[in-house]
RNA sequence: GCGGGCGUGGUGGAACGGUAGACACAAGCGACUUAAAAUCGCUAGGGCGCAUCGCCCGUGCGGGUUCGAGUCCCGCCGCCCGCACCA
């Protein structure tokens, strides 16, 4: 018999696929779509085992819809600008154009084998031409919309290697390459009005059923709303043109708690204040060498800087409050100025502790009879809003009332009394999308000394990057951005006044281009950014499949892309929320295998060069045990990296994608083992020689009860992997799949049975080994692709058992089971657990204190 | 620091609030074989006992709700993701 080749199957399936065109997806009104996306990869060079965990989940759906009759939709491109390219340019020369192309073609190469079911036919990568011109035209119908405007804004600025860096690569304050200390500098850039959405965005999470909870809270507290109250305290003495400081406070109950007032070192205050005095200019720079991000800010050392100014107290003229510069102050966030509450907030209270500075409860716990806890060395008494608390220094509503109510009445009260106004506000800020980088969509707009800043005209677009400076590719080893030193291509005219201008040589951020491309596959051919015909048809996506990374920002960003291009009448009303249905998945990991050289650091092994001797792992060169790290996330540093190619072409596609479903639920991540794999494979042959065998043999009757057990196991088999299936628990089913196999394996039914239920077995198996399940489909006789057949359905009628067994428990704990017909009534059911064996002997006579019946599932009798 | 998640045998994991450990990996024993590989079968959370049957303990730690908790609630610990210029 043939042994399981899965280097001859799978090729050959694949040029069927090909051959039949099956996968290139067209518009037909007369069958339901259904539109599979998996986030776009970045051409980093080599795919990664955990690309391939997500793509063969996302096929996995994809040729599930298929078999049950969707019009399917699985495009595939590159998320391919960014700074890899630049930084790969910068440190082994080349163009990052070169070798971001290279690198797409070497990972489309890695992914035709896995024999995924996506229309090629549609690819793009976000860096061709076709696509960023399209991306331009956006861009200009916002800015006509009023949906992107420029305004200054603070940038991490290296200054020996003259460029802006990223946060990731500030660390510790320095640049990553040049190791020069960070400076904040302020630019001139875009932004994407998002937060005039921050109510809707928020609003309409609650429409999207089938998000991941998590996903939609975490999207909630990022744009987070909160009710405050904003007012001005009074200036005992007016200081550079400052009379009043502006306040915004989520919590106005605790007013009568203040102790000092701090300002960001942006504020307008405290940059006036930096220009005449010495101490505060030190202090203010100390604070802006941190870099930008606000978890730098967040987990800083609190520090502040006395102004030496006062403000008066809003209730209580006579009350004097220090006005500090604090370096955790956001500017960003509110007004930029604070009142430091100690009492109830830990970061007051650290840096009311640090400079000695007032702490007063306001309120204090219930229980305690209204004890306050901070004055004394406690912490900071910070509960929900929702729970009540006794009043000790309370001004408005009730002694004893939830925050939330104290928060309400005390907005009222200072309203009431012309102290401030209640507002709402959100911390979600707008999106600054400018990039002083080359390898990126470049901004088409044109400077002029006259008109100012005008957008290019629409048929000059695609405003291309250019790939050569003086003839010669551009070179990157050169501090500063390319496009701004390039001789020529900055050099235009005005599109309005027609005199020499110069381009805005910014690009945009990435997330720009990942924030639409699930719309562009619906029209990837289009002269428009979509398609009026296609794209409505097409869009939404029914089910998008990622990583949990990007539960925020690419997800955010692209609700309001969609609302925008809405707005814009690039895409229909329904598409406003472009992703119905959200899957995140986890990662694969692996084992990292280490061992330490003589001075104690750690040396990695890759992990072929280790093997398993009696139980112990080792050094395949030189017998040195090494230690294992289990479940590490895949770094190229640790070497413990597996090659999807590697593996490919040792067991075949269809063994990697049934590996990396099989074992741990998709959401989670998964460790990648050699010894998974090879069960995997083991399996596959399996399968492949049971089917096979039942194939030569005759397809003739068998025991009517051997052929109906079987037959029942299927239909029970059809029925959980549909399941599992439909909920994304492909681990579930693949379980199940084992088990069939199992079953099928030592059934004693007759040959037309066993066909059957391994045709089955093939359809069911199909999603996740398509290779594999049509060359079982082949060899059972079967006419046409399986691809082509329809999905199995489970006979309802074969799911029900005549008798089930329930478990007996005596007080919660299982003592024994009884076998009854399924629909005896409950007091029947109650009987037979009190006549079986262990609950009469437990009762020795006596009564039953209770007796709970489960109906379906479990008796349990209380004594 | 803030927000979100996760934690179950030697390992990956299963389990609508209802028999904890399905299914697999690794391990051990056996069958087949001259032998090996492959294949097939069996054992298997820990402990105890008057051992074909029964008891106790057990889902990161400590409490709680419930007839019943891996699952719900409160408080810890550890790890992971995000924090707006990484993608």
């Amino acid at each position: 018999m043939a042994r399981y080749a899965p280097a001859e199957i799978e090729p050959k399936w694949q040029r069927a696929w090909d051959a039949a065109g099956a996968f290139v997806a067209a518009p037909d009104p007369a069958r339901e779509k259904y539109y599979v996306l998996e986030m776009f990869p970045y051409p980093s060079g080599r795919i990664h085992i955990g690309h391939v965990r997500n793509y063969t989940m996302g096929d996995v759906v994809a040729r599930y819809k298929r078999a049950q009759g969707f019009n399917v939709l699985h495009p595939m491109g590159w998320d391919a600008f960014g700074m890899p390219a630049e930084n790969a340019a910068m440190a082994s020369g080349g163009h990052p154009k070169d070798w971001t192309y290279g690198n797409i073609a070497q990972m489309r190469d890695q992914m035709k084998p896995m024999g995924l079911s996506i229309d090629w036919s549609r690819e793009f990568a976000t860096c061709d031409p076709e696509y960023y011109g399209q991306q331009q035209a956006l861009f200009l119908d916002f800015l006509e919309k009023g949906l992107v405007y420029r305004k200054a804004a603070v940038v991490n600025w290296d200054p020996v290697d003259m460029t802006v860096l990223a946060n990731e690569q500030v660390i510790d304050g320095k640049g990553w390459r040049s190791g020069a200390a960070v400076e904040r500098r302020e630019l001139v850039q875009w932004f994407f009005r998002i937060s005039d959405y921050s109510e809707e965005l928020l609003d309409a999470l609650d429409t999207l059923d089938d998000w991941p909870a998590k996903v939609k809270t975490m999207q909630a507290n990022w744009i987070g709303r909160s009710r405050g109250l904003q007012f001005a305290f009074s200036m005992v003495e007016e200081a550079e043109g400052h009379d009043r400081i502006e306040v915004y406070t989520t919590r106005p109950d605790t007013l009568l708690g203040a102790s000092f007032v701090a300002v960001s070192p942006d504020h307008p205050l405290a940059r006036a204040l930096e220009r005449h005095d010495d101490g505060i200019a030190a202090f203010n720079a100390e604070c802006r060498r941190m870099g930008t991000s606000e978890e730098e800010l967040e987990t800083a050392e609190k520090k502040g800087y006395d102004t030496g100014l006062k403000v008066r107290h809003p209730f209580d003229t006579s009350w004097e409050l220090p006005v500090w510069i604090a370096n955790f102050i956001l500017m960003d966030y509110g007004t930029g100025a604070i009142f430091g509450c100690p009492a109830h907030d830990p970061r007051d209270l650290d840096f009311a502790r640090k400079y000695d500075l007032p702490v007063i409860s306001t309120f204090a716990p219930v229980e305690d009879d209204g004890q306050p806890l901070a004055e004394d060395g406690g912490p900071a008494f910070v509960p929900p809003k929702s729970e009540r608390v006794i009043y000790i220094r309370g001004f408005a509503g009730e002694t004893e009332q939830t925050g939330e109510e104290a928060v309400e009445a005390a907005i009222r009260f200072c309203e009431d009394n012309g102290v401030g106004q209640g507002v709402t506000k959100y911390r979600l800020r707008d999106w600054g999308l400018s990039r002083q980088r080359y390898w990126g969509c470049p901004i088409p707009v044109v400077h002029c000394d006259d008109c100012g800043v005008v957008p290019e005209k629409k048929e000059n677009l695609p405003v291309t990057l250019p790939y050569d400076e003086d003839g010669a590719p551009i070179d990157f080893s050169v501090p500063g951005n390319p496009l701004d030193r390039h001789p020529s291509w900055a050099r235009t005219e005005c599109p309005a006044c027609g005199k020499p201008a110069r381009r805005e040589t910014d690009t945009m951020d990435t997330f720009v281009d990942s924030s639409w491309y699930y719309a562009r596959f619906t029209a990837p051919r289009a002269e428009a950014p979509t398609d009026p015909e296609e794209t409505p048809y097409w869009m939404n996506v029914d089910q998008y499949i990622g990583g949990i990374e990007h539960a925020i920002l690419h997800l955010l960003y692209s609700r309001f892309f969609a609302r925008a291009m809405h707005i814009c009448g690039h895409l229909p009303e329904s598409a406003k929320e472009p992703f119905e249905a959200l899957f995140t998945q986890g990662m694969v990991t692996h084992a990292i295998y280490q061992t330490t050289d003589a001075e104690g650091r750690p040396v990695y092994h890759f992990p072929d060069a280790v093997e398993n001797r009696d139980g112990r792992m080792v050094l395949r060169d030189t017998g040195e045990e090494v230690e294992v790290v289990p479940s590490a996330k895949m770094s190229k540093s640790k070497k413990n990296v597996v090659d999807p190619d590697t593996i490919i072409r040792q067991y075949g596609a269809d063994t990697v994608r049934w590996f990396v479903l099989s074992d741990s639920p998709p959401e989670r991540d998964v460790e990648w083992t050699a010894a998974g794999a090879e069960a995997a494979h083991r399996h596959l042959s399996r399968v492949y020689r049971i089917v096979s065998e039942i194939a030569e043999k005759p397809a003739e009757e068998g025991a009517p009860a051997a052929d109906e057990a079987l037959l029942r196991e299927m239909h029970k088999t059809i029925h959980e992997v549909t399941g599992g299936v439909e909920s994304f628990g492909f681990n579930a089913a693949i379980a199940r799949l084992y088990a069939f196999t199992n079953t099928l394996a030592k059934s004693e039914a007759g040959g037309a049975a066993k066909r059957q239920a391994a045709a089955a077995l093939a359809q069911l198996m199909s999603p996740m080994t398509p290779h594999l399940a049509e060359e079982l489909w082949a060899t059972l006789g079967h006419e046409g692709l399986i691809l082509d057949a329809p999905w199995p359905v489970a006979d309802a009628a074969m799911l029900v058992e005549d008798e089930i067994t329930l478990p007996v428990q005596i007080n919660g704990k299982r003592r024994g089971e009884i076998t009854v017909p399924r629909d005896l009534g409950k007091e029947e059911v109650e009987k037979a657990a009190l006549e079986s064996e262990p609950v009469a002997r437990a009762l020795d006579g006596g009564a039953p204190k209770k007796v709970i019946v489960v109906p379906g599932r479990i008796v349990n009798v209380v004594l």
